[in-house]
DNA sequence: GCTCAGAGTTGAACATGTTCAAATCCATAT
DNA sequence: ATATGGATTTGAACATGTTCAACTCTGAGC
C-alpha cells in the first residue's frame, strides 16, 4: 500500500526517470490516454519495474500532485509576503491554481474523478494523499493568517478548511470550463473570493450570530468524523 | 453513443434480463467487482449480447440511476401530498435519499466517481444523464412549490438547482458514513435543512440584500455556461 | 411455403492495469 | 577474489472492459 523508498542510488534514478516520464505523458496524452507501458518504455525501464516504484497508476497522480501544489506554493509566496489585504489574497491564491494547473487541463477531469473516489489512495479525505490536503489546508491558514482582517475565533478555526473545499469546486468548475482563456473561472473566482469576504465581515451580524454558530458546530461535526 | 433500444419482443426480453441480471450483482457485489461477463453469465447472454444493449458498463450504471430515483420519487409522494411546512418537506426528502439508497451503499463510491467524471456519459452536467438530473431537479421544484412558504421570485428560480446539488453533497457525505445506521447522515440532514430554511428567510434582511442579489446573478451565470 | 433484410447473438480478439516468480545486479563481508 | 543477501529488473501471465465480423433467428411480403 505504502511507497517503498528506493534503497540505492540506483533504485533513485529509477524512480525519477519514471516519475517524469509519467508526467510528461500526462500532460501530453493525458491520464487515461498514457498506458503503464507507454511510460515504462519512455522511461526505458520494463514494466513490472515502474510497479516495483509505484504501486498503482494512481499513485503516480499523487506525485503529479504534489508537484503541481508545489509550482503553486511557489507561485503565491511573492503575494503572500507583500499583500495584507485578504480579499486580495485570497483571489491571487486561487487564482494562482489554476494559472498553475493550466497546462493539465485536459488531464484533469479524469484525474478529479479519480480522486473522488473514497476507494482511492488519492482520496483527500483518508487516503494517501491525506498529508498533501493538510499542507494546501495550512497554506490557506497562512492566506488568511497572514492579512490584516480581524477574523472571530471560531471561524477562523474552520476557514482554512473551508477554503480548501472551495478551491476543490473551482477546480471542478474549471475542468467544464472551454472558454478562452478560462475567463468565465477567473470571473467566478473574482466574484466568490469577494463574496466570502463580504461574508466573513457580516457573520458579525447580531441576526446572524444563531446561524453562524449553527454551521460552525455543524462543520466542527463533520470534520471530526 | 446513445442507447438503441430494442426492436422486438425478443429484444425487449434480453434487455430486461440484462439489466435486472446487473443490477443484483452490484448490489450484491458492488460495481467494480461485478463483471461484464459475470453479468451476461447471470443473465444467460453471450458478452456481445450485453454491449448491444448497453453501450458500456457505466451506461448500465445510469438504469441503475433511474432504478433509484424512481424508488424514491415514490416514497415521498404520499409525504409531498400531505405536508406543507417547507423545512419537513425538504427533510422527509432526503432522508429518503439516503433510507432509499442504503441497500447500494457499498456500491455508491466507485458510482460516485464514475459519475465525477467530466466525461463520463454518466456526468449529470452533460452527459446522456442530464435527463434524469432534470427530473431531479423537478422533483424539487415540487418540494419548495407545494410548501406554503414565500419565497421571493428570485431565490425560487435558482433553489431547485441548488437542493440537487446540495442533495449530491450530502450523498457524497454518506458514502463516507460508516456510523451504525447512518446516523451521522441523517443528523446532518436535519440541522442542515432546518438551516437552509432560517437563511431562505433570513435572505429577506435589508442588510443581506446585497449579497444575495450577488449570489443570485453568479449562479444564474454558472447555470448558463 | 419461401425469401430476405434487419434484429439479435456469439465468442474470439484486443488493450491495458496489475501480479509474480524468476533472473540479474551489486555492495559488502570474508 | 569470492560468496552472499537484498535490491532491482524483467516479461510472461492474468483479469476485465470493449470491439467486431460472422452467424442465427424472425417475421413481413410475396
Amino acid at each position: 500500500m505504502a511507497i517503498a523508498p528506493p534503497k540505492t542510488r540506483r533504485g533513485e534514478t529509477s524512480r525519477a526517470v519514471i516519475l517524469s516520464a509519467a508526467l510528461d505523458l500526462f500532460q501530453e496524452r493525458g491520464y487515461d490516454a498514457t498506458t503503464m507501458r507507454a511510460i515504462a518504455d519512455r522511461a526505458g525501464v520494463s514494466l513490472g519495474s515502474s510497479y516495483h516504484y509505484f504501486p498503482s497508476k494512481e499513485h503516480l497522480v499523487l506525485e503529479f500532485y504534489r508537484h503541481t501544489h508545489e509550482l503553486h506554493a511557489a507561485a503565491i509566496a511573492p503575494l503572500l509576503s507583500r499583500e495584507k489585504d485578504l480579499a486580495t489574497r485570497l483571489r491571487g491564491t486561487i487564482r494562482a491554481v489554476v494559472v498553475t494547473c493550466e497546462p493539465f487541463h485536459a488531464v484533469a477531469g479524469s484525474i478529479f474523478s479519480t480522486v473522488a473516489n473514497p476507494a482511492s489512495p488519492l482520496n483527500p479525505f483518508g487516503g494517501a494523499a491525506r498529508p498533501l490536503r493538510d499542507e494546501v489546508v495550512e497554506l490557506y491558514s497562512e492566506v488568511v493568517g497572514g492579512s490584516d482582517a480581524r477574523i472571530p475565533a471560531d471561524i477562523a478555526e474552520m476557514l482554512p478548511l473551508t477554503l480548501w473545499l472551495y478551491q476543490m469546486g473551482i477546480l471542478y468548475f474549471w475542468i467544464f470550463d472551454q472558454s478562452p482563456g478560462r475567463l468565465r473561472t477567473l470571473e467566478v473566482i473574482d466574484d466568490t473570493t469577494e463574496l466570502i469576504v463580504r461574508l466573513i465581515s457580516l457573520a458579525n451580524l447580531p441576526v446572524l450570530r444563531g446561524s453562524r454558530r449553527r454551521i460552525l458546530s455543524l462543520m466542527r461535526g463533520i470534520v471530526e468524523g
